[in-house]
DNA sequence: TTGAATGCAAAATGTTTGCACCCGG
DNA sequence: CCGGGTGCAAACATTTTGCATTCAA
């Protein structure tokens, strides 16, 4: 996490490429993001403010759909509130969100594999693995 | 849709058996969450305003509440604004939905019977099948 | 220079809560 | 009669938007 790795300068070329601007903001979100992960909005901007005092909630808001847009990050609804955020380079998996005591655990996307295929043959409809939340009771709750 | 069904009584006496009421604004809006289907509490409110106008929204709100409580209806995340509600004796489904036309499809929850039976073998962790949505693009809109 | 981006405040949604009054049992 | 239920208004939480100002390129 954290990590600029190989493609660091990508995106900002990309953001040019497109007559967007590369802003102290929009960096300070990206970072927040892969450091946070699964993130709210409002917990990113709080992570944004550490460095940035002052960086309001709406700039947030608008650098998250950017991003977005431009493919870096992904949101997933854990049900709840707020959707929480993750950089989009991150291995995908399917959030386990328990309805009791809202915990949230993660498995391999791989668990979804032939789901994902069966909805691809007969519906023609492409899964978002990585946006995606299975509901229901974690072990602990069920009793 | 709209049936009462055998059951039409049943949860009339549960609702007593627990200390709550039988009121009218009660039935109305389990009648629309019938009737509907996979409605937002504001469009669960407009149906039930046909019947009886100047029921409130947050009767509707702690109706719903209520009703889940007691297993009568369930909601689900679509994704994106307001949770949509439906009856809990509907067939379970796993909603398809579409993050480019927000279109929403259906599928039968057989679709998920093996993943439903890892998650339990291997996590404990009992899945709420009718709770659920599966992000992607639509045939259409994959192209 | 110039238009994209930001900050701020206000508006728009969606949901919850406190409280006085009402009514089902 | 009595405690659960309703309506209403106000509070909340989350997100969006209008607009003047700022700043990256």
């Amino acid at each position: 996490m954290g990590r600029s790795g190989p493609a660091a300068g990508d995106w900002q070329a990309a953001l040019r490429a497109k007559g967007y601007r590369l802003t102290p903001q929009r960096q300070l979100v990206l970072e927040a993001v892969g450091e946070l992960g699964h993130a709210t909005p409002e917990e990113i901007a709080a992570a944004v403010r550490r460095t940035a005092t002052g960086v309001n909630i709406s700039t947030v808001y608008r650098n998250l759909e950017l991003l977005e847009e431009l493919g870096m990050v992904q949101h997933t609804h854990l049900g709840h509130g707020a959707p929480t955020y993750s950089v989009a380079s991150d291995d995908q998996h399917v959030h386990l969100v328990c309805r009791d005591c809202g915990g949230v655990d993660e498995m391999d996307s791989s668990l979804l594999e032939d789901v994902v295929g069966r909805l691809s043959a007969e519906r023609g409809f492409s899964v978002d693995v990585g946006h995606f939340a299975v509901f229901g009771r974690c072990r602990a709750c069920v009793g």
